[in-house]
DNA sequence: GCCAACGTTGGC
DNA sequence: GCCAACGTTGGC
């Protein structure tokens, strides 16, 4: 899951716990919080827009298929007229703390990574804000990011 | 700040 | 249902 820092960062989640993840409204992304992700699943936390972009920590899905109530909300920035509460058309989940890593796994790094460079955030143009990772790459990000720092 | 690579909108 | 115009994302 990615997310601006200056926005809401890996900091911000260690500070509050437990945070609802809202204001997702792109399709795809939306269809794969919906129909893939399951309560405690795993999750990277990614800081896109940063100095450098990467890989800061982990989370945890605690909360799947909450209606996303930004979207009622005409004073939201993330107001949709179209979603209702009777028939809401985003939803988001609620995703948990579990750990920031000493240092980010930068994209550059990702990039550059024989198991990794294939990862869908390292494809150019793939801007989605919430994508699937694939289980030998959770795997292998998982032990660069827990790894001892210099 | 630039701009490539999308996704969305709306006229027709 | 096409597609041009427009808006957004996000690395650089």
């Amino acid at each position: 899951m990615k997310s601006e820092p200056d926005v809401y960062s890996i900091d911000d989640l260690k500070r509050d716990k437990v945070t609802f993840w809202d204001g997702v409204r792109n399709y795809q992304a939306r269809n794969f919080m919906r129909d893939q992700m399951q309560e405690g699943d795993e999750v990277l936390f990614y800081h896109s827009n940063a100095k450098p972009p990467g890989v800061v920590g982990l989370a945890k899905i605690v909360k799947v298929g909450i209606p996303d109530p930004t979207a009622f909300d005409p004073q939201s920035e993330y107001f949709d007229p179209k979603s209702s509460p009777e028939n809401p058309r985003w939803y988001g989940v609620e995703v948990q703390f579990l750990e920031k890593w000493k240092a980010p796994v930068t994209l550059e790094e990702i990039k550059k990574h024989p198991q990794l460079k294939n990862m869908l955030v390292a494809q150019k143009g793939q801007r989605l804000s919430v994508q699937p990772v694939e289980a030998s790459h959770f795997r292998t990000l998982k032990a660069l990011g827990r790894r001892k720092v210099l």
